[in-house]
DNA sequence: CTGGGGACGGGGCCC
DNA sequence: CGGGCCCCGTCCCCA
């Protein structure tokens, strides 16, 4: 009984504690609401002394700046009538930040007819959650034209509310920022122009541009070396090359234009549509150049060799030349070196006719470039399909052929001393002493490059030279300085290097005597600062 | 900022 | 196959 007891007045004290506790709360709340409702009175009450106190100011301030106006008309009066608008230190005070200016001032000043006061002009101006109305004094021009500018400069010097300094700034600089022309040379980083437009549009459209510039610069600024696809050159096989021996004149010619466009495109990475997408003419070129080339099927035959459907537009350009072949293949006999050349590229043409002259030429042994093809076709039939460069192969060919020219003119095959060589190139006469050097030799015309790099898709003539490129991608470098301990992937490069340290200088200049530790520095020297001596003579 | 020059890497090709 | 040379392009430094 005792602990029933117990219980009872334990829960007994509970709910009484509980009550207790509830009032207490009740009451706390209520005295929060009295002082609330106080405190708001209060402010309330403040809020409308400051207004009082602010409009007695600015009556005070109005017939200050009455006075000061009548006298400043009078002598205006006196001597001409005004040419802008005057606003009023008040004004200016709160374009400064002393006020809150919005919207609602946009329409301060109104230029007027007459050269009078009006008093009590009132404009609505936001001061947060409610308005007010501002008592302004205005000096009213009669000439509405001049009023603009003033205000426009009042306006802009102040720490404005930014939504309106932004509506002044949208003005001109948004315009520039527009411009595609002058974009590209200046792009700008997204926030600076988020800055400077201010419309969500604008923003989005210059974001746009400056990342199309981005990309063309990343893109044309790449180095072409590491993308043999540069200059828009089909992957060949030696089938494929052997198929372009015999591709007619007409197709050569009719492709000249497509591939010189070709060559100024700039693109690089085959992934990247970017050349196609932004710029319009690159795809009319490329429609150009498929209209071009409707005589034959290439796009079936494009589809079934690069099956991979990564046919970019320079893949486009670049099959091309097979595709003609391909379907033209039984025209008469003429190489396409020049399929690579622009219209009027007076190199090739002198090749295609020095070709032409050649194989007219019975009497001379050569070696038909064909069977070069077919010695080489285990190393490029083990690589996948890649696209060989055939902008680098024209420019080869242009070389190689100005050189097999110099070689012929300065005594090539005709003048060599060696019975032996009497394996003669079929482009350059030049001779050799046996029909495996022939055939390489006759890379340098034909521009086969039967070894291509499984790293990079490069292609080389030479299977030492595929060796010693992939020192790029191996990292090898096998020769180190014994001075620096500088290391590099070519023995000819440390020689160069170690001129450095020696301080050879075996090129000098016939004109100024200066000296070079390379020739090509020389040859770059003589270009620059002797080439009107040159001239000269 | 610009041009000249040096250093260096890479490709072409002959020997 | 390696050595060697030429040429070109790029980057960097400096006047």
């Amino acid at each position: 009984m005792a602990n029933c007891n117990g219980m009872v007045f334990h829960t007994q004290i509970a709910s009484i504690m509980e009550v207790l506790a509830n009032a207490a709360v009740a009451e706390i709340c209520k005295l929060v609401d009295d002082d609330y409702a106080v405190f708001r009175l209060e402010m309330s009450q403040s809020q409308k002394e400051n207004r009082t106190l602010r409009r007695k100011l600015q009556l005070v301030e109005m017939k200050v700046s009455r006075e000061r106006a009548e006298g400043t008309m009078r002598e205006r009066a006196l001597a001409s009538r005004p040419s802008s608008v005057k606003i009023l230190d008040r004004y200016r005070g709160m374009a400064r930040g002393e006020g809150h200016l919005t919207e609602g001032h946009r329409s301060f000043v109104k230029p007027m007819k007459n050269n009078s006061w009006r008093d009590d002009q009132s404009i609505t101006v936001d001061e947060g959650s409610g308005t007010s109305t501002q008592h302004v004094i205005v000096i009213e021009s009669a000439d509405a034209e001049a009023v603009d500018p003033g205000v426009k400069m009042e306006r802009s010097e102040g720490d404005e509310d930014p939504q309106h300094s932004r509506d002044i700034q949208t003005g001109a600089p948004s315009v520039a920022t527009e411009d595609p022309i002058t974009a590209p040379v200046q792009p700008r980083t997204r926030s600076s122009i988020t800055e400077v437009s201010g419309t969500p549009n604008v923003v989005l459209k210059s974001k746009t541009d400056t990342e199309t510039l981005t990309h063309r610069l990343l893109h044309t600024g790449s180095d072409h070396r590491s993308d043999p696809e540069r200059l828009g050159c089909p992957s060949a096989p030696g089938s494929e090359y052997l198929l372009v021996f015999h591709q007619s004149q007409r197709t050569v010619h009719s492709r000249g234009d497509g591939d010189g466009d070709t060559l100024d495109t700039g693109g690089d990475d085959p992934s990247c549509s970017y050349t196609t997408e932004m710029d319009p003419g690159n795809i009319s070129l490329g429609l150009e150049t498929q209209t071009d080339l409707s005589r034959g099927n290439w796009n079936q035959y494009s589809s079934s060799v690069y099956s991979e459907g990564c046919l970019d537009k320079k893949g486009e350009v670049i099959i091309v030349d097979e595709v003609t072949v391909k379907v033209e293949g039984d025209a008469s006999s003429t190489w396409n070196a020049e399929s690579h050349l622009g219209d009027g590229h007076s190199q090739g043409r002198d090749f295609l006719d020095y070709r032409e002259s050649l194989e007219t030429n019975t009497n001379v042994v050569t070696h038909s470039p064909i069977h070069a093809f077919r010695d080489c076709d285990p190393v490029s039939t083990s690589m996948e399909p890649s696209d060989s460069h055939s902008g680098v192969l024209f420019d080869q060919v242009l070389n190689s052929n100005d050189r097999a020219r110099a070689q012929t003119q300065g005594g090539g095959a005709t003048s060599g001393n060696s019975k032996e060589k009497r394996f003669l190139c079929m482009f350059c006469n030049k001779g050799f002493s046996c029909p495996q050097k022939v055939e390489i030799h006759q890379r340098v015309h034909t521009g086969v490059k039967p070894f291509s790099c499984t790293q990079c898709h490069m292609r080389f003539a030479q299977a030492r030279d595929l060796k010693r490129h992939q020192r790029v991608h191996t990292g090898e470098k096998p020769y180190s300085c014994p001075q620096c301990e500088k290391r590099f992937s070519r023995q000819d490069h440390l020689k160069m290097h170690l001129k450095v340290h020696t301080g050879e200088r075996p090129f000098s200049c016939t004109h100024c005597g200066k000296t070079f530790s390379e020739r090509s520095y020389l040859r770059i020297h003589q270009q620059k600062k002797h080439s009107t001596l040159q001239h000269k003579k």
